[in-house]
DNA sequence: CATGAATGAGTGTTCATTCAT
DNA sequence: GATGAATGAACACTCATTCAT
């Protein structure tokens, strides 16, 4: 779709003079930190990937550091694309988190979280590359945070901080999504595993007579 | 005068003052791992900061990866000892947990989370230095899915898998460990966070009302 | 004034003057681990020698362990080339092996002898690495031994097997190139040698006179 | 033999206050070093070896170089001790020099030859160290130039230098020594090598019939 | 636009050697 | 007589980065 028509008035969007190499360059860099965090991938490794070389690499971001800012923020972008349509829909949120939770824990072969392969990268970073990241991790943390405002709005959820809910969900998810990978894989399906964490989620641990007395 | 000496090499005058070298090490180099990564510290760093050269390094220990798993081993050890003291006290656990819970989320500068740092490292260490580390981890998870399943078995939670919770606790200890030493920690207090934390941990999210319905 | 420029990074300016770097690299190494043997000669000092930087060798050559064996390699080579030149000449094969002696024992200061450095070598090279090696020597004593083979068939040398006369004549040729540079090369000049060492070879020890009775 | 009375009048042999540790090390490291090569060789494996630590090799010998040196002496006087054995029988030279011949070629697994290990070892040593050696190899040569000698007044061997006789035996023995335990021993027994060898060796290359020519 | 060639500053690791006990 | 503890000087190898083309 962007690139069909090719003149239009107005400054066209920055970089879209040569979406090809430049993007697939980000694309392959993003799925390798997230894969292998940001140490263990070199710009070499990144270029072969891409069939260029480590020149052309620098060619278009101008250190590794930059390299994965951009992969990064690019990434978060999509997730965060992706979060939104899941959570427009109309129905419960209950159901709406329900549905974001299988689909996490049942794809992404050996991806580590997010957190994990960023605070990695934290110490090479520089203080402006660090906040654009931080910013993209907050756009998606905001996005949840307004749904848990809205459900604690309607009384449907207590009234605790939204942004608590929306980091507990986040940790709970990337944490579970290790273990659903992990050794134990098989003796807990990742669909169960979804099932039980959400339930936990939502009615926490204690039993409903404790809390009677 | 202290600094004009340069080391000289043999068995230095016999001291008896603290710990073994080899154990100062161990702790200097546990501090280093989990406040800035496996990949982040080098060998020479952690000499430097016990005051003794790279080689008396690997004069107790064989590689990097293999001071890396003594270290955190020793750590964990540490943990679960500390850990096995609270928890044996004869207060309800929600009270146990919500004093580590405190206890956790009040100290520990900048310190990385345990699985994060771990999984940095995994790709160096040898089959039998990771089997080490995930037994050191499984104890310490294995201590605390013990008083769950003591507390489902009194009635005293719901009926969930007793390591769901153990999982569910610790990274939720992590994750907020992170965010209360992070950007807005001042926006949050410690303590705040921790009993918000434990409500939503004990409750769960879904308002009594909404599940009446 | 020279010396007074560091080496910057990045490509050098175009000289097109003599050989490409690799290729210096290889002649360089060749000399070097000729002169001392595999453990005495650093990358550092051979790229040093080559006025590059030990970096610039690894970009060039995998290991020192892959850059010894291409070395070695070439010069085999380069002495197969040579030999099949001298031996391809229509004179009697006893006057051919008298020219290559000659050769041999006058020149090439303090090299030491193939079959040593590759001995030496041996433990830090892969397999198939030992095997290209073995196979430039074999080369090489496949091309002798076969003129020996002809001179049998002739009816000119005794008929023994023809690997035998190939490897005593090589080890006889290193042996006495190592005396003839060594300590007493004074006292028994070249020239000398090469005479005396052939009429051995030819005839061996035994006065004609004790194999009559 | 030497152990056998304690007390005699004279001064004692130098090193005889405590022949085990000293000497243990020293025969344990004349082995590694002819098996592994100079270099390759660490004192701490020395020690291991001897079950001492690296420290007691260091009481005995004040330096690897130093160690070498000693070893390799110590070993030369044995080879010598055993030549001169062989060599006093009175039988033919040619019987003696077979039978040696064929010892050698059946025996002594890997070892590398002996001036492959000292060549090695040159680089490393002292101007002393060097001719200490030097002069044990040169011991051995000469043993074996007197028999050479004697066959040549006596008219049983053509009058060439017997020092040429003594290295070609020397260096032809060490490369075929090599070939028998080398990739090809199957196809070559070495007790047909051992015949073929001092074939050559007593009669040359020459067939008969072209000397007549 | 893209690259080949080169560098510099590490990084883990080894090893001969030393010295107080 | 023997050793445990420590050092310093290398060494092989890696990697982000640069620059002329």
């Amino acid at each position: 779709m962007q690139s069909a028509w090719k003149k239009t008035p107005g400054r066209p969007p920055a970089n879209s003079q040569d979406q090809s190499t430049a993007d697939r360059i980000l694309q392959v860099a993003a799925d390798l930190f997230m894969a292998q965090g940001y140490e263990k991938v070199t710009v070499d490794v990144v270029a072969k990937e891409c069939q260029v070389t480590k020149a052309t690499v620098y060619y278009y971001y101008a250190s590794k550091a930059s390299l994965f800012t951009a992969s990064v923020v690019r990434l978060m972008n999509e997730i965060v694309t992706r979060m939104k349509m899941i959570l427009s829909s109309p129905k419960p949120l209950r159901d709406r988190l329900n549905l974001i939770t299988q689909i996490r824990l049942q794809t992404g072969g050996t991806q580590l979280d997010f957190e994990m392969v960023m605070n990695e990268a934290v110490p090479s970073l520089t203080p402006e590359q660090i906040r654009a990241m931080r910013d993209s991790e907050e756009l998606l943390t905001s996005i949840i945070s307004e749904e848990f405002a809205k459900e604690i709005e309607r009384g449907r959820i207590r009234p605790l901080p939204p942004r608590l809910y929306a980091h507990a969900y986040v940790s709970l998810l990337n944490a579970f999504h290790a273990k659903a990978h992990g050794e134990h894989r098989d003796e807990w399906p990742a669909t169960q595993v979804a099932k039980d964490l959400m339930d936990f989620f939502w009615s926490g641990a204690d039993s409903p007579l404790s809390v009677v007395e």
